[in-house]
DNA sequence: GCCCAGGGCTATG
DNA sequence: CATAGCCATGGG
């Protein structure tokens, strides 16, 4: 019943807790999960992760588990603020997420805090219909892009001016065609993400690095912008286009495991 | 009633 | 390019 899998520089918790993933519970140590039409339990001791309802397989392919990240890390480790954001949370993993679920979760998190994000996605996949179950545990499917049609059918999810971007979506996307834009180079996997209404260069930005492989890409949000303006630009106003072209030279290829250590760190050292 | 929340769109310098 | 106002909703 209870599978394990010996793992070393993971965090379970930073790693699900840190703000790129949604669609998770926490109940006295134990995180119930939900992704690609999955629900399972695992809990951490140590250097072992303990499992159930899942395939060590997909746990390896979400959690990036054959990645190496000391090397990783040793690479985007080139100033102090990094640094002490290394040493607080080393083990804090990516997670590659199902691009559709991905993009749309992040189509719902413009201008809204992250536990109402997390509300709105529970009432998106209340809205499919489709029950899923785990022992005692119930959750829904996400829905799928087809199972959405029309604003009236997201009333109860009350998502706000963002309903319309979720419709669009689903009207014009398949998962494959997502998929398909690991192919291309980074600035045109990119741009066709924002060809969709409600998908600027944030949300497009984390689609590409939470869930299509894009290490370089590096969301910048109001709390990024906001650090990099104090630590990184003498407290000054900085233009977004800076920002991208100081990250991209400084952190380099991995820039992506960057901003997820320093978002994580200044959100939960606000000074 | 006010302000803010992992933004994006649109109209303007 | 950079900025301002607006967008719908909930919580502090």
């Amino acid at each position: 019943m209870t599978a394990h899998l010996r793992i070393s520089t993971f965090s379970l918790k930073d790693t699900l807790e840190c703000g790129q993933f949604f669609r998770y519970t926490k109940a006295m140590g134990t995180y119930l999960v939900q992704s690609s039409n999955r629900l399972f339990s695992l809990w951490q001791k140590g250097d072992v992760l303990f499992y159930e309802g899942v395939e060590e397989d997909f746990l390896i392919h979400f959690f990036r588990l054959d990645e190496n990240l000391d090397s990783i890390l040793k690479e985007i480790d080139r100033d102090l603020s990094i640094h002490q954001a290394i040493q607080k949370y080393r083990g804090m993993r990516l997670i590659r997420q199902d691009p559709w679920e991905c993009l749309l979760s992040f189509l719902c998190s413009s201008a809204k805090s992250i536990p109402h994000i997390r509300c709105i996605i529970e009432c998106l996949c209340r809205i499919s219909g489709e029950k899923i179950s785990f022992g005692t545990y119930l959750g829904y499917r996400f829905p799928e892009p087809t199972s959405i049609q029309s604003e009236v059918q997201l009333e109860s999810v009350r998502a706000g001016f963002r309903t319309s971007y979720l419709v669009k979506a689903s009207q014009c996307i398949d998962r494959h065609q997502l998929l398909a834009l690991r192919d291309l180079p980074y600035r045109e996997a990119r741009q066709q993400l924002m060809n969709f209404r409600g998908v600027g260069k944030k949300v497009a930005d984390c689609t590409l690095l939470y869930s299509l492989d894009f290490l370089e890409a590096f969301p910048i949000d109001t709390w990024i912008k906001r650090g990099l303006e104090k630590i990184y630009f003498s407290g000054r106003r900085t233009g977004e286009r800076k920002m991208e072209e100081f990250v991209s030279n400084h952190f380099g290829p991995y820039a992506g495991y960057a901003q997820l250590y320093l978002y994580h760190y200044w959100r939960n050292h606000r000074s």
